[in-house]
DNA sequence: ATTTCAAAACTACAAATGTAGTATATAGAT
DNA sequence: ATCTATATACTACATTTGTAGTTTTGAAAT
């Protein structure tokens, strides 16, 4: 499979939270986060449906819908192994370490984490 | 300022393990885990030089010795924000939920962390 | 001093990426 | 049927990255 670039992956993130748009949506909404101009954002459709991370359908009349091809879920599952892969040797662990010695994790954070955990570990 | 590419990164591995290194030692090492000539290994190792993450020391006699300019900590700190800011808003806690969810982050994994935030906070 | 061999420097080139501009096709207005 | 506005498609170009090959330089061997 193919990469989603930095800036393609703006368009995803609004693909993801919109379901399906068209042209002038993902253009506006892009427009939120970045001073980039339509062409630029059309762009980095194209070439997402290029890749196949996004699907194109034409309803009928006029204007295209743009649809995502990939969950948003599994897109960043693997993605996030990727990078904990490459920086912290594979381990999630030793990534938290890190973040815990530099406090940008509270032990707040982590009981509620634990919650959730047991929750999903009885189903 | 700059980027290590993914390719680049292979080699500031082996110079953070290191410490520091001559381009033989760095070779050798990064041909542990890839089958890169030397000639790329040591362009990845120039281009570092270039963009600054690297030092190169001429102690004296003959071979070169290069040392990182950039703490493992800092970099990998800030790479991991910046992940984090893009994936998942930017809030860690996001980003483990998704985990905690797929169990890849056992009840034991949080217990162990708990203990270290723990120690953490009270120093 | 000359030769040789390897380290270091420099050059190369295709693919991916960021960032658009230009051309074309077509729905809607007249 | 023709014109017009703009959505869609196609082209462009500099930079970065992956992946080397070629040239130069200088230490060691003879």
């Amino acid at each position: 499979m193919k990469n989603i670039s930095e800036a393609e992956l703006e368009v995803m993130q609004v693909l993801w939270a919109k379901g399906e748009s068209t042209s002038l949506e993902i253009i506006s909404e892009v427009k939120k986060k970045k001073e980039w101009k339509n062409n630029t954002i059309m762009t980095l459709v194209s070439r997402l449906v290029n890749k196949e991370f996004i699907d194109v359908i034409r309803e009928d009349k006029s204007l295209l819908i743009y649809k995502p091809k990939v969950s948003e879920y599994d897109y960043k599952s693997k993605e996030t192994n990727n990078f904990i892969e490459k920086l912290y040797n594979g381990s999630i662990n030793n990534m938290l370490v890190a973040f815990a010695k530099s406090k940008k994790l509270s032990k707040k954070d982590l009981e509620d984490l634990m919650k959730l955990v047991g929750d999903e570990e009885d189903k």
